[in-house]
DNA sequence: GATATCGCTTAACCTAGGTTAATTCCTTTC
DNA sequence: GAAAGGAATTAACCTAGGTTAAGCGATATC
């Protein structure tokens, strides 16, 4: 551990999943970035085979469609474990990269030596359990969100869900969070406004 | 285990996952479950805390919005665990039903106890991360699909990936899955027959 | 202090997909 | 074998959102 403080945000985080963690037991050292606003932690193709948790700060997943067009998969504020589970797990490229969106500080440590230190510790692994779960049920509640509303009821949606981003992020990334282009959303906004 | 025939696929489905697990640990009895074409396993709303396993057949995952409009969620063909892990995992409602679309033999076993057998053993523990892992990493390729793509890429995508499908289940239940109206469905394999 | 540059708005026009409804073609069911 | 319901097609019309482009503040940059 190289960094003490900054691992405490970590353990704390743990702890709150109901498990007696001791991060301790990690061998390697655990690796801080510092990610300035707009830049990206990973991009998009790139195996990202790094367990993250991001400290302080805020970040949006993001990725970027064969014509070109950016989608905002979702945002997360720190402190909370990121990253793509798939890259993660496969070491396959990920489909989305991660950038941030204010001064942000990320934790890393190789997902390989995570895993293999999870196979000998039941509590490591339970966390683990509890962490995709959480992942899990917030990915079930917003994948049927796109069938089922229209663009103006998933910006009131948003709207609720990130109250504190309402105001502080660009319009065109919400727009891109909930699908439409930033000339569609400033329509859904005039409209509303009216009302 | 009351029929042990019917459990050997759930054996070598856990196998297949690489771990060594020995179902005759679970001291209560697993139910089977025989559902018709067309009738449910569970509903959208029930809350479905049993752990499932579709030993042969069909299903989809569908729920209806508030205006009364189905979406078909996914298709899951036997053998493969099934259920709704929101549902399971925190007791809450599910926010989607498991309808058969064939013939179809699902397990059941309580997801509490099941979850108490995990807990003491360390290789149950490691097989349930795996299943996560794998459910995830297939919604997290779906997820992207809706926002990136038009309707018709999601047809021709749909047809990729469930080739046996596509001509043995109704037009309506793709195109509740892709997310468009029958009739346009209708319109779009008409405009895809003339190129 | 002038001038790019970037984010947002507004307007005009276009297109994909929704809605309704009529028509045909299958299955069931009696 | 007639009748009835369900599934798919087709057409006419409508609407949400995309596209392009012009204008308008802001905030950088020189």
């Amino acid at each position: 551990m190289e960094q003490p403080q900054l691992t405490n945000s970590l353990q704390t985080y743990f702890n709150r999943l109901g498990h007696d963690i001791d991060l301790s037991i990690l061998t390697l050292p655990v690796e801080v970035h510092s990610v300035s606003k707009g830049d990206f932690l990973f991009q998009q193709g790139d195996v990202a085979s790094n367990f993250y948790f991001l400290s302080t700060g805020l970040v949006r997943y993001v990725s970027v469609s064969d014509e070109g067009k950016e989608f905002t998969q979702s945002f997360v504020k720190g402190p909370s474990v990121i990253g793509s589970t798939k890259s993660m797990v496969t070491k396959s490229k990920a489909s989305f990269g991660i950038q941030a969106l204010e001064e942000s500080i990320v934790l890393s440590y190789p997902w390989a030596a995570f895993y293999e230190q999870m196979r000998h510790d039941k509590n490591f692994l339970e966390f683990y359990v509890k962490l995709l779960e959480k992942i899990f049920i917030s990915k079930e509640e917003r994948e049927s969100a796109f069938m089922k509303h229209s663009a103006e009821r998933r910006y009131l949606d948003f709207c609720v869900a990130y109250p504190e981003l309402k105001d502080t992020i660009q319009q065109q990334q919400i727009a891109s969070y909930i699908g439409i282009t930033p000339v569609a959303l400033s329509r859904i906004r005039q409209k509303l406004k009216l009302c």
